[in-house]
DNA sequence: CGGATTTGACCGGCGC
DNA sequence: GCGCCGGTCAAATCCG
């Protein structure tokens, strides 16, 4: 199976309250997420839902990911289950949230909860080739449906509530053994601390049992960053840890990461501000390397410090290894995260952005030189990815190929994650 | 020795 | 006003 969830902070001084995951999956191939085998020491999770657009005041509208302007490849998703992938794309095009906006009515919601697979699954019936697109005009959703590669027919069908979204699969069933998560209600009344842009991802945790006591596995970017306090939450079984950016003194970007007490198998990491820098083609010494994060198993990165360009080459040049042993990474799932506009106190700088996980690249000039550095290793990384697909290769589209070089699957850092490695290897 | 992590203290927002 | 809670600070410590 493959799925991918959208995420919502709540409005509760940022706690994750309100998890939308779509899920795509074939039959009943139902399996959680700790069923999924991750792709050898890879991670990708290329999906990503498109920004809203300007008028909402997206705070990051005009300081989103180069990459993402650049590559064009806001919004899309590579669904990866056992014997086919999918491209998924998404986008909001209304300042509305999709998931927590009221703009989806409360009666939508009730009916929704009352039909567990409505909105979508009268919107979207996928079939392979079609590009998936979920987008909110006006209290209206539109939803299209995109599985690019997939030589099977997948059909997506999702719930669409003021709190939640769901997703399901082609059979049009709730996975409730963990393909698809929703939180609780968010607590009512209670208001943002502070008006701060914020960005969500959510991605599967590397390696719980196999990290440090007390502390999190941490899939590292292309950014550095300082660990720099740590604190239990209620109502969380996990700390959070807290992080900011090493790369460049005076970088107010922060992030936090934790265990998602929905689903321990998932890691939270939440962005809060810009770097006000461009992007490190090579990190600050051994910033942003963690110690619990050695980088051991290649002889390229000598230094505990590898830049992430030797990291996400080392990725590629494990990846060709792996590659031809059908170990083809798939995307388990990304999520992006959405705010409800109306949630904020009027006139409040607070938007949540739902965004790919990509770290945001001041210069694309730099986005550039580092893709190209990848190039040299890998003409085509998807050629990797997805060779054993012949469908997407043959397949693949325009904005595919010009998304050439653009290695989503280095996003993280994994291989800095041993334990990960000998997990996955071991599911 | 420089940089990262750990961890208790501190601060500010919010609810009661 | 008080307590709770999340976020940050900073000293101590660790590590390469």
């Amino acid at each position: 199976m493959c799925s991918f969830f959208w995420q919502r902070m709540e409005n509760d001084h940022g706690d994750l309250a309100d998890v939308v995951r779509a899920s795509s999956s074939r039959g009943s191939d139902n399996k959680s997420i700790s069923d999924w085998q991750f792709p050898s020491e890879h991670a990708i999770f290329p999906l990503g839902i498109e920004e809203p657009t300007d008028d909402f005041g997206d705070p990051f509208s005009n300081m989103r990911d180069p990459l993402l302007h650049e590559l064009d490849l806001a919004g899309s998703g590579l669904f990866n289950s056992s014997n086919s992938t999918h491209l998924v794309k998404m986008s909001v095009n209304d300042n509305s949230s999709l998931i927590g906006g009221s703009l989806l009515s409360q009666k939508i919601m009730d009916e929704d909860m009352k039909r567990p697979c409505n909105i979508f699954s009268r919107m979207l019936q996928i079939s392979p080739n079609e590009k998936l697109s979920v987008s909110l005009h006006n209290n209206s959703v539109t939803a299209a449906a995109s599985a690019l590669t997939s030589p099977r027919g997948i059909t997506t069908s999702a719930v669409v509530s003021n709190d939640m979204v769901k997703a399901t699969s082609s059979t049009g069933c709730l996975m409730d053994n963990g393909g698809v998560q929703i939180s609780s209600p968010r607590n009512p009344g209670i208001k943002r601390r502070k008006s701060q842009a914020k960005k969500v991802v959510s991605i599967p945790a590397p390696a719980a049992a196999n990290s440090r006591p007390g502390g999190e596995v941490v899939p590292s970017d292309l950014w550095a960053w300082r660990k720099y306090g740590q604190k239990p939450i209620k109502g969380s079984p996990y700390p959070r840890g807290y992080y900011r950016c090493s790369s460049s003194k005076g970088c107010s970007a922060r992030k936090q990461v934790e265990r998602s007490r929905i689903d321990p198998n998932m890691l939270v990491i939440t962005y809060t501000s810009e770097h006000n820098h461009p992007w490190p083609t090579q990190r600050n010494a051994l910033a942003g390397s963690t110690r619990s994060q050695p980088i051991k198993n290649n002889a390229a990165s000598k230094s505990s410090a590898a830049t992430h360009t030797q990291n996400s080459i080392n990725l590629k040049e494990e990846h060709k290894e792996n590659s031809t042993n059908s170990a083809i990474a798939s995307v388990k799932e990304e999520t992006v995260e959405m705010e409800n506009p109306l949630d904020m106190d009027e006139g409040e700088f607070n938007q949540v952005i739902h965004h790919s996980y990509r770290p945001a690249l001041p210069d694309s000039n730099q986005a550039e030189d580092f893709f190209a550095d990848l190039g040299e290793i890998e003409p085509d990384p998807l050629n990797l990815l997805f060779s054993q697909d012949p469908g997407f290769t043959e397949e693949k589209s325009d904005e595919e190929r010009e998304n050439k070089g653009l290695d989503p699957f280095s996003l993280f850092d994994w291989t800095g994650s041993t334990s990960f490695g000998e997990t996955t290897r071991g599911l």
